[in-house]
This record gives C-alpha cells, sequence and structure tokens, in this order.
DNA sequence: TTGTATGCGTTATCAA
DNA sequence: TTGATAACGCATACAA
C-alpha cells in the first residue's frame, strides 16, 4: 500500500507536504495540492492508522466487550454501537467474553495493547468494584452499557423499576403467586419482589436460577393447578422457553400463567403467544453510551460520573 | 503504558535486550532476564501492537465484514468467528454492512487503514466479480463465509441443496403446491425448484420476495382453502414470521400449511408450533473459514482457491 | 509556502 | 551476550 514518503518521491515534493494536503492544511500551494491529491487517488492511498496511532494522537479504535453476542438483545446493541462509533469516525475491535471472568480481564490486556481510544463494555460483576480497578489500569475512559457498574459511566436502564412494572401489571391482571426466572442477584428481582410485598404478595414471590429447560420445567410443574401464576422472565429468551415449558405443561396462557419477558426481542411479537415484554432503548442506550465515550475521549482527565437510568417500556401482547 | 525503553532505563540495560527478554529470546543473562520480567511484571507491561504491526509484523487483526448482526444466525456466526480467532491470537474488528454495497465499499478502506492481516466477509453481491477487485485492491487474504464468492476462498453451506433438501421433504409430505420466501436471487430458490420439477412439480412452485409482514400476509391470503402449501423460508426469522401469518390467516399447520425455515436458529425449537429448519454448521463453518485465513496469511502468495461447500441438514419439527 | 529533523514503540541487523 | 542503529509511516516543531 502506499505511503506519504512514496507519494513525496512521485510528485517531487517533501512527505511532510503530502502529510499537510493530506490533512486538509490550505497553506499548500494550489498546483501541489492538486499534484498530491492526484496522485493520492490514483494510488487509492490509506492513511497508515498503526503509524497514526503510535504517533502519539487518536487509534479511533474502541474496545467492545459484551457479555453474549447471540444473545439477540446483545446483539442489537453491537449492531447500534457499530453504527454509532462509525458516525463519529471509530472502529470497533470486538470481544464477547462469554459470562468468562477470567475471558474478561483478558480481553482486556488485549484492548490496551491495540491502544484504543476508550471501552464500552457489559461488565460482569458490575456491583462489585473490580471494574474500576481494571478502568484505572486501561487509563482510557470506560463506559458501562446496559448495566450500571460501580465507579463506571453508566448507561442502562433501571432494572428495579422495570420489576416493579412487570409485578404491577401482572397483580393488576389478578395473577396470585409470582415468579422471577433468572439469575438470583438481578435488580429486576429485587424491584419485582419490592413492588410486590408493597401490594401485599410478599409471601406470594419465589426465584428460580435459570439453569437449564429441564430444571425448570421440573420447577414448573410444582405449580400445575395451583393459584394463578406470574412468571418475570430475565430476558426474553428465557421468556421463549418458559412458555415452550408451560406448554408442554399444559397451561393455559395467559389464563393459568402469564409471561413477562424482557428486551423485548424482535421475536416476541410473532411467537405463539406473543410475548409480553419489558423493552429497552437500545438505539439510545447505544447513542448515549457512545457519545459519552467520544466526549470523555475528546475532553480527558477527571469528570462526575455519569448515572442517569433510562426507562424500560412495558410492552403488552397475549402471554400477560 | 510503560514501554520496553522505559522498562530499560529502570533495570539499567539496553531496550534491544528488553525485547528479547519479553520475547522469550534466550540469549539473554539470567538475571537480567528476571530483572526485566519482575518490572514488566510490576507495572503490567503489555506491547504496543501498533508498534508491532507498524514496524512490518502481523498486526493480528482481522477485518470481520457482516451484513446484519442483528440477524440470529449471523451474531452464532460473529461469535464462533470471534472464538476462532482468538484461539489463533487475532483479534477482530467488527463491521456491520447493513445489506448497503456503500457501507460495505467504506467498511473495507478502514479496513486497510488499520492493516488487518486477513478480512472475512459475508459479501454482498458474492456472484458479480466485484469481491476479486475489492480482494486485489486489499492485499490480504480474503475469505468469504456463508456464502460463495466469485473469485474467493468461500466457506458456505450449499444453499442449492438445501432447497432440494426442503423440496424433497415437502414433496413426501404430501404437500402438492410450493413457496419459496425469500430473495430471488437466492440459490436456495434455484435448488428447491429444480428439484420439485425433477419430482413433477415444476408448476406448481413459486417465489415471493419478503418485503414485509403485511405483504406477506397478503400473499399467502390467495392460498387459504386451496391445495396443502409447502413453504420453504430463506431464513428461520422468516419462517417465524411466515408461521404467525398463518396463524392469524387460520392456516392449520402442519396439516394445511407447512413450514421450512433455515439456519436453524435457537428459537426454533421453542416456536409454537416448533420449527422445521436447515441447519448450518456454524462452528465448523468459523472453524474452517478462520482456519484457512490464517493459512493465508502465514503462506502469502497465489495459491488455489477453496471451494469446499458444506452441507445443511434437515431438522424435522413441527411446523412441516 | 516548503523542507529538514525528530520522535512515537517496536523489531531486526549488525558490531562489539 | 549485549548494545548501537536503522526502519516502519506519520505528525509536528522548527528553519528556511
Amino acid at each position: 500500500m502506499i505511503t506519504m514518503t512514496e507519494i513525496a518521491k512521485l510528485t517531487n515534493v517533501s512527505q511532510p507536504t503530502v502529510s499537510r494536503v493530506l490533512n486538509g492544511n490550505m497553506n499548500v500551494a494550489p498546483e501541489i495540492r492538486e499534484r498530491v491529491l492526484a496522485c493520492a487517488r490514483e494510488h487509492d492511498y490509506q492513511v497508515n492508522a498503526l503509524a497514526k496511532g503510535l504517533q502519539g494522537s487518536r487509534t479511533y479504535l474502541m474496545g467492545v466487550l459484551l457479555t453474549d453476542i447471540s444473545n439477540g438483545f446483545f446483539a442489537d446493541v453491537a449492531k447500534a454501537i457499530e453504527t454509532e462509533a462509525r458516525k463519529n469516525g471509530y472502529s470497533i475491535i470486538l470481544f464477547n467474553s462469554d459470562y468468562n471472568l477470567e475471558l474478561e480481564k483478558e480481553y482486556l490486556d488485549v484492548v490496551r495493547r491495540y491502544r484504543v481510544d476508550g471501552v464500552l463494555a457489559v461488565p460482569l460483576r458490575e456491583t462489585s468494584d473490580m471494574w474500576q480497578g481494571y478502568a484505572e489500569k486501561l487509563d482510557v475512559p470506560v463506559v458501562a452499557v446496559t448495566r450500571c457498574a460501580k465507579g463506571l459511566d453508566s448507561v442502562y436502564v433501571d432494572h428495579a423499576e422495570a420489576g416493579g412494572m412487570a409485578a404491577g401489571y401482572l397483580v393488576r391482571k389478578k395473577y396470585e403467586q409470582f415468579l422471577f426466572i433468572g439469575k438470583e442477584y438481578d435488580q429486576k428481582y429485587t424491584g419485582f419482589r419490592y413492588a410486590l410485598s408493597e401490594l401485599g404478595h410478599e409471601n406470594d414471590v419465589a426465584n428460580i436460577v435459570y439453569q437449564n429447560d429441564e430444571q425448570i420445567r421440573d420447577a414448573l410443574r410444582g405449580y400445575v393447578g395451583k393459584r394463578r401464576l406470574g412468571i418475570f422472565a430475565g430476558n426474553d429468551i428465557y421468556g421463549l422457553r418458559i412458555l415452550s415449558a408451560l406448554r408442554e405443561l399444559g397451561f393455559a396462557v395467559p389464563q393459568e400463567a402469564g409471561v413477562i419477558g424482557f428486551d423485548d426481542t424482535m421475536m416476541g411479537r410473532y411467537l405463539n403467544p406473543s410475548l409480553s415484554s419489558v423493552s429497552q432503548p437500545v438505539a439510545l442506550m447505544a447513542e448515549k453510551a457512545v457519545s459519552r465515550l467520544v466526549y470523555r475521549i475528546e475532553h480527558p482527565g477527571p469528570c462526575e460520573l455519569w448515572d442517569e437510568p433510562l426507562h424500560g417500556e412495558l410492552v403488552i401482547r397475549e402471554s400477560a
């Protein structure tokens, strides 16, 4: 690939002059300018981002660290981030932690090797202060997406609030006992449980940690023929599987059991029954996260933490 | 972030010696070796990949160019590629063409700027010789994934064959008229149509180009109350939507209408009815594509094109 | 307005 | 076994 030095030789000017032309510096004679531009075009010059980055300015790379891109929701997040990054002139280098703490740590080193200008992450263990330490070592700005991480700028939906919304709706619809199916440390469960106890159902709620389809089916079997069961799923994938398990067990949905998912992924509206879900504003989150990161990149130095939770929206369909 | 030169100063050796130590070159006195390693560990040294790349060796970056990562299938592909790349010591820089030719071209320039060692792409217009030109300009190896591109190493599933499998199964199940719903230039349609005509159904097959849900519903309405309808969908997302449309129109599935999807994404088995589909060996494709790319990176120079189609597998569930 | 010189952090070549 | 030196491609300070 052609370099500035080569263009300089071909056009009989010095390399810095080529640099000036290609960077739009106006203090260059028009004739030279034309000659250089023509040569660059002819050989399809592309700046060497490595050299540029090495030289001290930006790399225009963002590290993006996700937990599981094969989850439709995170895939949407990745797509939106990529789009936003591009709008801001950045490219993304993508990593998938697969919910693996070791891998997450390893990837942070990789990210440092490439001297990314900043990092967007779905942090594991967001309530510990682990990431605060990571951010210091990275010494580039870090923004947490979809989760609120201690000590980091965070762009996320208030999960506890979403749990409350789900609880409120299920109670209004006269469900009588309640289940949150998902990770036990999920804020959604906290909010779900709290709202239920406020509504007089403190003794009617339980949490099932999702492990696999069989275990969920076995757990749900215990509710057959009992009081109307309102279920809040940690995400739409769980929701999909729960619907499938309920069908196997012969539950009438939404009469005997209702299900509310989380993330409102595309498939939800096509399911049978279609899946009620709490939607997250993916595009907005990506836009906020990227623009915040760009701001931090362009304005280094200490800065107050960003922490403005966004709000989920309950989308009612057939499943509850 | 600490550099070799800084470590050199701290340990009273020359910078090249530090380089030797950190690269595992054994011709260094053990005492020096220890001193340097300790210092590097203490300051958590990470090599500057930009400098390393600039200096002429590898960047250990792969450009990955997908059409739409929000499609569960491509999300799986992305995940598998990332995993394989990591196994080989590479990181990926990810782009989403969004089926947009302009964007695809633009991203190829970006990829060149970062001096990636190679490119994995889901090429748009794979039957034109456009990508052959792209590959030349890139002057790094390019491997096409999930599609067979003219002039490129390609790792993909034989779509025509898959179409034939779908056709064969639907005929065996006594469907009497047939629909392919998807892009008209899809090889799946070619194979579907061909197999059907071999089986004596050359006049019972049509293609509907997917545009939106309403248009599909309207098109399907014309088949209500007619002969048993066998549908092959261009991908599982279409399949999902088609099932939903059939439900709205009151079709009994699989009795009056049968549906076979493509990609066999996770959700298929949880749908109601669950979706029969042709599965693609995603992990295998990613593994083959990445290892082929690594091979081409490590063995530059001309080389015979790779073109060994893999085979889809028909997964039968309830929808057909 | 243009060119010379320098440095970014590596690796590689050559001497010592 | 070690160190000096150059080179990669670019931007920048400075000189002309």
